[in-house]
DNA sequence: GAGTGGTCTAGACCACCCC
DNA sequence: GGGTGGTCTAGACCACTCT
């Protein structure tokens, strides 16, 4: 594990331990150096990982402080910290091997006439349903699938077993109206509001290999985003 | 303005003229080091810069690869860039000091006795109504507002003239149904579905002096967010 | 094994905040 | 003006990819 991963989880640690509050104030980075004896860019590197994932913000001249999110249930949308998340769990509704529609094979930009893998599953957060997801993989890239895989981490697998490695992803974001099923699967009636979020996940070579649709039963489902401000 | 900010610019200006596609190869890090005549880090830093905007992307023992949005005509929700807008303007609806809600005091962290500036605009997309927004300033920190800062930019207002800083923002999104007065608004039926994004902006000390509640046409509004697979 | 990006160091100097 | 974070350099060494 590198150097500034580590240091960087041991300051996440720090603030922890320490119960720290949003705006208090962190050991300077010359203190962090020589605890940890290392350089000073290094200490920069870390401190740059937390402030990417927003635990943190650093004003020059000043200090290092503590960040924190004021309200909490809500889901992140932008994956940076993969934190476990109990209480969630899921169905698996349908799994198999099928031609991609138009839609589908646009986002995954392949041909009509190749092999996707279809997955359909409810996800629930306390026994609640909140999302439906649809997803396709890329069957020349994801070249198996099983029902014991899907209920499982397909991530995981995909990173493990196939040496499939997610490079980025993109999400776009719509609202709309339920329809009658996807109403039935959450609970909710249709016409009531839903959050549709695709999401592409792409590889090294830029290429798409997984093409998902979710829709979040609106009741059940609040998300935030965090960001740094710098209006010029 | 800094070394690495130039260069990210030139290296983006370069990758626009060369009409470079999603997983197109760029130059490797020595070419760049010569023709710039900089240090590595410094290259680094750059490319550091247009990763995090979703320029690029970086394989380590491959190269360095353009990273491009498939779909169009979405709204970023980070505010990495700050891209000029077109065809967007707004029409002012209120604007006052009063007191807060216990709602907007707590979001901004005052008591219910301290004043506030309230400033309700609707905003228009293509002379469309896409957005409901209000915002609460803390006025200990925005202490005067009027109606021509108001329908300029009020950000720059409060960099330029008031010296106030936005350090980062965090944003909240629920999705809901439109009720009366915000559906004639955005010229939509009452129950439709709409999209609420919270927000608030802080200062360099973590306070934060800016509480906005945006509602959005669900028909006129899509959004999007990049970014990076860390899997492990 | 050659090519390429990433980490880490040590140190000089700079830019900003706040008293 | 002292304290503090940020930029930049030069170079050693490491880790991954691809052929």
């Amino acid at each position: 594990m590198l150097k500034y991963h580590q240091i960087a989880k041991k300051i996440e640690k720090y603030i922890e331990e320490k119960q720290l509050n949003q705006g208090d104030k962190l050991p300077v980075l010359e203190t962090w150096m020589t605890h940890f004896d290392v350089s000073k860019s290094t200490i920069i590197k870390a401190l740059e990982l937390l402030d990417k994932n927003e635990n943190i913000f650093q004003i020059r001249g000043s200090g290092i402080f503590v960040r924190k999110l004021k309200r909490t249930g809500y889901i992140s949308l932008q994956i940076n910290d993969s934190k476990k998340k109990d209480n969630v769990s899921s169905k698996l509704l349908e799994l198999d091997l099928r031609k991609p529609t138009k839609e589908v094979a646009n986002n995954l930009n392949i041909g009509m006439d190749e092999d996707v893998y279809y997955v359909k599953r409810i996800r629930y957060i306390f026994d609640q349903p909140f999302c439906i997801e649809e997803s396709y993989f890329n069957k020349s890239v994801v070249t198996y699938l099983n029902k014991e895989i899907v209920l499982d981490s397909i991530f995981k697998y995909l990173q493990d077993a196939l040496n499939v490695k997610i490079v980025f992803y993109d999400s776009y974001l719509h609202v709309d109206k339920l329809n009658e099923e996807e109403a039935e699967h959450l609970g909710l009636k249709p016409g009531d509001p839903k959050l549709l979020v695709d999401q592409t996940f792409h590889l090294s070579n830029g290429q798409p290999f997984d093409f998902a649709r979710n829709t979040y039963n609106y009741l059940q489902s609040q998300f935030f985003i965090q960001g740094k401000g710098q209006y010029i």
